[in-house]
Parts: C-alpha cells; sequence; structure tokens
DNA sequence: TGCCATTATCGTTAATTTGCGATTAACGAT
DNA sequence: ATCGTTAATCGCAAATTAACGATAATGGCA
C-alpha cells in the first residue's frame, strides 16, 4: 500500500465509521450505564451485585446489561443460576480510537 | 461478594463524572451528530453548508446543532443573518480524558 | 420429580427523542 | 419601511427509551 493510501485510509472517516461511533457513544449515554462500566472496569461482576450497588430494579438493570452487551461493551458468561460480567476493553480502545481519528478527519 | 463490591469508595470517579461523560456520550450518540461534529473537524461552518451536507431538513440540522451546543461540544458565532459554528475541541479532550480515566477507576 | 436462586423477558406506562413543515425572529440591504 | 436571507423555534406525529412489577426460563440440587 502507498504513502498515499495510507493517509486517506488514515483520514477517511466513513459512514460506517461514524454509525459505529455513534453505536457506542449511545450505549454510554445514560449514567447508569456509565456507573457499570466503571463498576465493571474493577473486576467481573455478579448481576445480582450490580443490581444491590446500581439502586435500581432487577429487571432495569438487566435492561441496561443488555445494551451494553449489543454493543459490544459489556460481556457475559453464564454460570446458571449466575452470570458474570465483564467489561471488552477492546470496545472502549475502539471507542477511544475512533474519537481520535474524528478530530483528524 | 465479588471484586466490585469492596472499595468503591477509593475511586476517583465520582457521580459527578459519570453524569458529565454520559451527558457527551448522549450527544454525541446519533449519527447525523457525529457527522456534524466530524465536518466541523475540518474547520468552521457557517448552519446553511451543514444543511446542504447532511441531507436533512433546516429544522432537524438546528435541533441537533442545539443539542451539541447544550452539551458543549459547539460553539455557535451570531453573525447575521448567519451562524458560524465550530468545535470545541477541549470539550472532546475532557470527554476523552472521561473514557480514559474510567477504566483505571 | 419438584424446589431454589438468579437472570432474562414480557407488558405497560410515562417520558424523551427524532424528524418535518410552518412560522417567527433578526438584521442588512434596497 | 419592506424585502430577502438565514437560523431558531413551534407544533405535531411517530418512534424510541426508561423504569417497574410480574412472569418465565434456566439448570443445579435435594
Amino acid at each position: 500500500m502507498t504513502k498515499c493510501l495510507q493517509s486517506l485510509k488514515h483520514f477517511h472517516f466513513n459512514e460506517a465509521q461514524e454509525q459505529e461511533l455513534a453505536a457506542y457513544a449511545k450505549a454510554i449515554g445514560h449514567p447508569a450505564r456509565v456507573r457499570l462500566i466503571r463498576i465493571l472496569a474493577g473486576g467481573v461482576c455478579l448481576g445480582s451485585d450490580l443490581v444491590s450497588q446500581i439502586g435500581l430494579a432487577q429487571s432495569t438493570v438487566s435492561e441496561h446489561l443488555r445494551v451494553l452487551k449489543e454493543a459490544g461493551l459489556v460481556h457475559a458468561e453464564v454460570q446458571h443460576p449466575r452470570t458474570c460480567f465483564s467489561l471488552r476493553p477492546e470496545a472502549l480502545d475502539r471507542l477511544q480510537a475512533l474519537l481520535k481519528d474524528i478530530r483528524s478527519s
């Protein structure tokens, strides 16, 4: 790949990336979900612990976790009857890269 | 008891910062607004130019710009009958710092 | 087989968001 | 004073989101 094509690739922030960034940001755009991410940044966590930390109904927490999972920010590992939730750092890496790139696109 | 229930008090990422991050992310969490940010990253822009580049109604673009302004991501300088819109890079700086901090809180 | 503990899903209501056309407001120029 | 241009606001309908309680599903265990 030539230098020219590299720079084109680097600087062209395309529509797919716009949607990708918007999707990540939308998922993070709620205080309860920021809080969940923050808690999970400290280590893996069972759902029941998250519920007691957050102070919202179990169904509400489950829904927020679903949103975060769907956005790829969180991973869930089922160990019946519990589920172990964890952060997906590569998703945050990607988000930070997109945020960095949009400024020089 | 899992790890997440321990030593939340040691986190320096407080509730105000959670809301701050959520507000930034919510504002960015729409493809049209990501697009506006991306366009403005290339330099200041008049509203009419943004409208023609976005392909949405003028009122819709104005509303998206209002959201971005309210979040502090965009600045508007009126020069009647036009308005000159520009990005506020310090807001993006702040967002990136919050994203960085949440991972080590 | 029938419990138990936990998480996911359903159903509903209220609130918010999105998008548009129409209208209004502002002000420079004629 | 009226016109022309541009951005902001209004009013509305449709779609989406948030929150909750109730219910269902899951799989280990007695």
